[in-house]
DNA sequence: ATGAAAGCGCTAACAA
DNA sequence: TTGTTAGCGCTTTCAT
């Protein structure tokens, strides 16, 4: 890249020192208005842009962020990083991002990148798969920050922003039992995950408020992806338990499974009423319209900006914040009405 | 960031020059294994780190991509950026990636941003605003590679990557004519974007061909905002014309319109049957499903990657290759079914 | 308010 | 096969 135009051209043209056209470009106080003016005309006129490399070689930044997030093709994942990529941008940072795929080694690979790329910072959403962190290790030891969003670890000096998932899971599931439902089904995600673990947590400490029985067959572990509901459907038809409610972890994945239950002749919210979990789009188009959790992912993304950017602004330090909890909502809708 | 450890610390360790170092780090072909070993070994014990910044300023080049998107949160986006990372981060680049919300402004901002971050290439999807296109002359000028994909402009040597949008228009519009409507609205996107304007041409194509009388009633440009329904509907349910098929260009907009059309008591496919573009899944959720036009996101992502992968690493030039067209495919579904 | 000069860490031409 | 050396373009300390 870079087809000419330095300093040193500009500093020739003007017959200043280099040093003059470097300060004046980057509004030093010191320079005066009139060799400013005069500097920075010059430089639009020929067209000059600030070769990056050589600056972040001499500052030792790169006024970069790096992402990792589990895929790009979600429709939560897409609102976080929109919000993220306001704030930073607007800022004056380049937002570097990659995809982990779920998968661990990609998601060491892609840090591994994201370090030697000189990124000023890292935000993370963790993959499922992941339970090795010492990819982690050298952005600590060269006290490049770390953010961590929705898929969270907890590391002393990183802060994470978080919805409340226990607290959420226990919302949803008390919901379901309000509306009557006795024999409720967890669905979940990777439990390696504390997002789902926690929502599970909520799950069973509203069963146990309410006086309902627990165990294992009340809960079932999927990946999410909606090619593979039969999973689901075939563990929910062939139950011996007759499940009336369903909690599931995931809305996209919940109405795909609305949607073949139904084919089923099963009646939703009749038979089985279903709540789900994100307030994705989805959820205002399939029928019955989808109750769900509220989680605010692009004001997700935005704090986490914000946080980032005020850290390497020196605005905050990260020992006092340690951890965003944003609030969430139940939303009830048709998918959970009784009849 | 970088906490030391340089080539010279290596160099210094291990008593080689710097060079040697450098050149057992990147495989160079005249170094010998036994040295390239110990080098090697060294710089994983010690924890090295290329300082790309350093080499970037030296090679000038920055194994970095920069992609320009109107948004990042919408299904087709997120799929086809899905697409490009797992590609370009396969074959060792970086992503930049940035949102210009549909604003030319941002636009603009954002290809200067990326060209002072010296990527070595740009991929564009262009802003529905965006009349004015000078932003891309100095990537010209400077010879930074240029591809465009989906929203495509038409420039020499900058490949684009689309599908044949005037045929997919007239596929989808011939459709409804095939299932008996008469009276079609085609409800499309920004008139400014070729896009739009050849499925219009198709959607225009179709109804001469079959002897439809057309007129500009029978279009509705609209900025596909969901939340900005009622446009479509208030125009739908007023207007003189009596509409049995739409043509809408979104398959989520189109599913916000079956919902809110349900709502006036408007039967689709009975009283009206729609069509959509994109084949989001929310054409598989919504009640009817929706039939529509496959257009392969991921796909054309792959290919937007291995495209200018292949020019960065000169295996083609883009005087040949200018434009690849993607087969669009014809998806019927409930929404246009005779009853 | 401005200039001179050193050097960030790396690569590559040239030499040995 | 390895070493020497000269920058890449910028910022910044120290001088003036």
């Amino acid at each position: 890249m870079s087809k000419k135009v330095t300093i040193y051209d500009l500093a020739t043209l003007l017959k200043v020192s280099p040093a003059t056209v470097s300060r004046s470009l980057n509004n030093h106080p010191s320079i005066s208005k009139k060799t400013k003016k005069r500097i920075v005309a010059a430089a639009n006129e020929h067209g000059y842009h600030t070769n990056k490399f050589a600056a972040n070689l001499r500052k030792q930044k790169s006024n970069t962020i790096g992402v990792i997030v589990p895929r790009l093709d979600s429709y939560f994942m897409s609102t976080i990083l929109a919000g993220i990529e306001q704030i930073v941008s607007r800022a004056g940072y380049n937002l570097i991002i990659s995809q982990s795929l779920e998968v661990e080694n990609k998601e060491k690979k892609n840090a591994e990148t994201l370090l030697n790329s000189g990124v000023d910072a890292l935000l993370v959403s963790l993959a499922n798969e992941t339970t090795d962190f010492s990819h982690f290790d050298k952005y600590i030891s060269r006290k490049i920050p770390l953010l961590f969003f929705d898929r969270v670890l907890d590391l002393p000096n990183s802060p994470t922003i978080i919805i409340d998932n226990r607290d959420a899971g226990y919302d949803a599931t008390s919901h379901l039992i309000q509306q009557n439902c006795t024999n409720i089904l967890h669905i979940c995600g990777n439990l390696k995950r504390k997002v789902y673990k926690k929502r599970l947590e909520g799950f069973k400490s509203a069963l146990e408020t309410n006086g309902i029985a627990f165990n294992q067959q009340h809960v079932l572990e999927v990946d999410f992806d909606p090619k593979k509901i039969e999973v689901a459907v075939t563990y929910i038809v062939n139950s011996k338990i007759k499940f009336d409610g369903i909690f599931v972890s995931n809305d996209n994945y919940a109405a795909n499974l609305i949607k073949e239950l139904q084919k089923h002749q099963i009646n939703i919210p009749k038979d089985i009423k279903i709540i789900g979990f994100n307030n994705d789009p989805v959820g205002e188009i399939i029928s019955p319209n989808l109750s769900t959790i509220e989680y605010p992912g692009f004001k997700m993304g935005v704090l986490a900006g914000e946080s980032i950017i005020a850290y390497l602004e020196g605005n905050i330090n990260f020992q006092s914040t340690n951890s965003i909890v944003l609030r969430h909502e139940l939303i009830a809708r048709a998918s959970t009405q009784n009849t």
